[in-house]
DNA sequence: GTTAGCACTCTTGGCAAATGAGTGCTAACA
DNA sequence: TGTTAGCACTCATTTGCCAAGAGTGCTAAC
């Protein structure tokens, strides 16, 4: 059934006060309202509609109204505009983003950092997933007598390496033949296929003249590639929460802050996440802990393939408008950043 | 002025018991323990002597006594004694720090995270500042036409690297040389000295040949020293403060939740302090919102040389006998496992 | 020096009354 | 037929008050 014009307005209009003041909001404040020229008794009728219909609930009989989640969900699929962030703000935002690509993992935590203290809530972010990501080269590299270098380093500019204690000798020809011999296997494999894919049989050969060296490498060189498909978290203004009225109760800010604390189920929530900006209010999430909160996230992607996906996590109470339209002009700055073609930045205005 | 056996055993007593039940505690309450054969009364006397010498307070006239922070200074220095883990402690503790020398910031992040398991309080760990580390080995490596990998090895074992976008165009004898000549100027110093002696000097003569190549490289090369001196703080068990009554308080909480957030804070006030096990009780610590708190914290080494802290934060009523143990077997733990001759592991019992 | 006794203080919990915000319903009005 | 005024009613919250209980300090007796 479709809602009256009247009936969106003043839900509308409840939604905004409740977000603002955080009490359920009653007929005698809306009609005080001048885009609302209606006396407390009208609106009380049609609010009654609006509980019946089941956007409004009632704490109590002698309360006001509060917005239920089906509520929030009509609000921002259609009833709220966007925001259109001010020159200011887009000002502060463009300039803390400023970075570089090969430092991206520090662009990051910035953003998280900044999307908290635009937005009072806390706010978090994941680095991409390399499982797309392209090994270009491999390279062993003599450091001790019985110390070896590996070092992988991908397309997209990532590197990593790890010291491996060689419990046979090695000489430097046969680090390069080995060098080579991964790049040439290895390359232009995804991480994810290097990983499942055991080319080891592919080398065999050449392996037989260096016995122990490959037994020494192999596992080290999973791990590293492992090493590389982690997925960093950062999180900011988490005491935030305790300027949101809801959480004045101990023991909810308590379970709050100790979800958010775990490290790898937030992670694997937020990879789970569609990509785009994505709004998830109060019981659509699916985790008790979450029942009266809401996400928003969005993806950033780093030369448009790997995605990671940055948000903020408040209470269902929340200005979808304007966190909406900071989180999506904050990840247009990002993937602009990120560009491989070297962080251009000239947006639009 | 000393005081009485009786008073200190009567102290003892009080803090004993205020530690377990966070409640003022009585003379009745105190008078029932069978070591304190003494009546209400006498008690009574004791606690007012010992209340005027400022090792009680009083929240009010008709509740029990509370210790002071002198109470717990002398106690901690004078009536304590140490306790010995049981054998199922240490066989935990042992256990779970297995680690490799190599991966020691993954071993150190464990340590804190078993230290908060065990005590149930917060604890925290940085990684040594690796000021004194010695450079070894400095390579740089070609991938691209015009990226170009830096890696600094170091005695210690640690690699880091970046990749550097070139502005000019480079030839692989030329790195080669570069590298050569790097690692020759290099080779030998500790991480500070190499930032502040500005060594560039010294090569200026083969510079010449490459002009464009050392600008490009030397803010780099500088810029990853100083990322081989960033400290990493591991934090654990930060909801364990919602389980101590004195922080039922939201705002209480807050504070102690908003400042152990403060990353560069707390790192500096860990790298601030002294080695060995140092135990500040509250009005002690110089910082506000540390004023009820007490942190209990030691050092651990790499190597006999680059020096770690790692401890925990609890309120002032804790029990410091039992923290110091388990703090002072898990440091024991650490620097055998960091022992480079490579983490042998047979220890006292 | 130790202890029993007692008056006194102060917190805590429970209870009842007052307050007030807001509703639902009915009847009147345009 | 839609809108509004009026009124009785509900329920959470605040306030004040009282009783109970824990613990002290002091005095006097042992």
């Amino acid at each position: 059934m479709d809602l009256s014009e009247r009936k969106l307005k003043i839900l509308s209009a409840i939604i905004g006060d409740y977000v603002k003041t955080a009490e359920p909001v009653g007929s005698r404040t809306l009609s005080k309202k001048p885009e609302l020229g209606y006396s407390p008794a009208t609106i009380r009728n049609e609010m009654a509609d609006l509980e019946e219909l089941g956007y409004l609930t009632h704490p109590h009989t002698s309360a006001g109204r509060v917005p239920s989640d089906k509520a929030y969900r009509l609000y921002v699929n259609a009833l709220m505009d966007k925001k259109e962030l001010s020159r200011e703000e887009k000002k502060l935002i463009a300039a803390r983003l400023r970075g570089d690509v090969n430092e991206f993992e520090k662009t990051i935590e910035h953003a998280a950092s900044l999307l908290s203290e635009i937005t009072n809530l806390t706010s978090f972010a994941i680095t991409p997933k390399q499982t797309d990501d392209v090994l270009k080269y491999i390279n062993l590299l003599p450091v001790d007598e019985d110390t070896v270098i590996l070092m992988i380093v991908s397309e997209s500019g990532k590197v990593n390496n790890r010291a491996i204690k060689m419990s046979v000798p090695y000489t430097e020809e046969n680090l390069k033949l080995l060098s080579k011999n991964m790049t040439y296997n290895y390359k232009g494999k995804t991480i994810s296929q290097a990983l499942t894919n055991n080319i080891i049989a592919n080398f065999e050969t050449d392996i037989i003249a260096m016995s122990g060296l490959a037994e020494d490498l192999m596992p080290n060189f999973m791990k590293t590639l492992e090493d590389m498909l982690n997925v960093n978290l950062y999180m900011e203004g988490l005491t935030n929460i305790f300027d949101i009225p809801e959480y004045s109760d101990v023991s909810k800010a308590r379970h709050f802050i100790e979800m958010l604390s775990k490290k790898e189920e937030m992670t694997r929530k937020l990879i789970e996440r569609e990509e785009g900006i994505t709004i998830s209010i109060g019981e659509e999430n699916s985790e008790d802990e979450l029942q009266d909160c809401s996400l928003i996230t969005a993806s950033y992607s780093i030369d448009g393939r790997l995605v990671g996906k940055i948000g903020v996590i408040g209470p269902t109470r929340m200005k979808y408008e304007e966190v909406t339209s900071i989180i999506e002009y904050l990840t247009d700055n990002l993937n602009n950043t990120f560009r491989l073609e070297s962080g251009g930045k000239e947006e639009d205005e």
